[in-house]
DNA sequence: CGGCAGTTTGATGTTACTCAATTTAAGTGG
DNA sequence: CCACTTAAATTGAGTAACATCAAACTGCCG
């Protein structure tokens, strides 16, 4: 995971899984006729475990994810933590960050990163003139507040297989978007310990609920390979209906 | 609480406690000056438990809460369900009914309440000209993000009487800009079954919580009327840190 | 007066947490 | 390639928090 060469970096952004249809590969696409290099955009990345953002911290850049997984969290006074969401790339660690200097999150690497930040001047600045832009930046906050509609739920009306199952099946399609799979094998960085910290369990009974899945061949983790055998009984016990 | 008729309803949502600062109040100034009765607007009433809106169902409007109390949820398929927001006059129903036609919350009227709904087409037009509008929806946005981060944190790590204090503590600022309060006493129209669907708990286990804070002096609820008693120690429970 | 919805209370059951020990896996340096 | 170290996962036993079930109580309204 050496850091590649500044000049080899910006390549990376433009070949973003959802450069199609995400902000990121929506800029991009827009300066690649006209500014190759612009003062408005730069790229860095991080270490696993590495801290990218700080809660209620003010910041001029508007932040896409382009390589690896980070998660966006809560953090309380004692050490525990919620976390919010899960960020693949292609995906902005906030949408609303283009509104808001101060951050509504704390983020984290989870793998080794790389990210693009945007100035938000100059995004607000195209904003107002493309439809394509407005519509992008719609449709992630429409996500975040779906994706957080579904977690609040699980969180408040589920068990401990359901919300462990809704996480998964909440992932998974978001995974198979990013990566080809084979063999029903998909790459998965999380420690049981942000399974946890996700679902609102301890990581002790995030192993036991893993293991009952094992047993019931419905799922097996390890090595961060998640490995899906019975979706259609996942989706029976996770699925919010 | 009966209808008044059509010409006094106009009124209703100009008086609105948040007509300063809200969508609501926003627009409706916008159009005092132009149209008395425009045709992008219209207002209307509910019933206590009457439901306003289904999730994902279509709408042509986008609502705000122009009198009485209303809540967003998730409803699943065996009776249970998410209670995400509760709305105060004053407050959109949902910020992306701008965006989106479809809704993502089912709401429900908690008291009688009147409404106001705005065309979708006619707020986005103004949105492209107004930077008034479009700081109202933006704030609109970050503080429901905001509110669900803390939801989420309470209820993916706190215990029960955590989870109650806090659902208070959001409330009581909220009552507090819309009514005079005199003697700690504050409008709460909710039944334990509310805050029981909210924070993820069984109304049973809610009144003992209830009845706990009570023999402790921190708040006695009774009758449609919360009464604060002893803020600080609610506080130290409740608060996200 | 009777009925109904909401709340309270008690007894019991289940889920998930805590604490602690053990096993497994992943590096690290010799 | 092999001891040694460390982080993560697993397992077991005991406990606390909350759910469930059922009954009694309250205030309200017809």
């Amino acid at each position: 995971m050496a850091n590649p060469p500044e000049t080899a970096l910006a390549s990376i952004c433009v070949t973003c899984p959802h450069r199609e249809t995400g902000l990121c590969g929506t800029l991009l696409g827009s300066i690649a006729e006209t500014d190759p290099q612009p003062r408005w955009q730069h790229f860095f990345s991080a270490r696993p475990g590495e801290q990218i953002v700080v809660r209620n911290q003010a910041y001029d850049d508007v932040f896409v994810l382009c390589s690896g997984w980070a998660f966006g969290y809560f953090q309380l006074a004692d050490g525990r933590r919620q976390i919010l969401k899960f960020l693949l790339p292609g995906d902005m660690l906030s949408s609303l960050a283009v509104f808001e200097k101060s951050s509504l999150l704390s983020v984290k690497a989870l793998t080794g990163v790389q990210l693009s930040g945007f100035v938000r001047s100059e995004i607000r600045a195209r904003l107002a003139t493309s439809p394509e832009i407005q519509s992008t930046l719609a449709n992630s906050c429409i996500a975040d507040v779906r994706h957080s509609t579904e977690l609040l739920t699980a969180l408040g009306q589920c068990t401990a297989e359901q919300r462990i199952a809704h996480l998964l099946l909440q992932l998974i399609p978001r995974i198979e978007a990013r990566n080809v799979i084979r063999e029903q094998r998909y790459p998965f960085p999380l420690r049981q310990q942000h399974i946890a910290d996700a679902v609102g369990l301890t990581p002790v009974h995030v192993s036991r609920v893993l293991g009952g899945f094992r047993e019931r061949q419905l799922v097996e983790l390890s090595e961060g390979v998640l490995k899906v055998i019975n979706l259609r009984e996942l989706e029976r016990i996770g699925l919010l209906r």
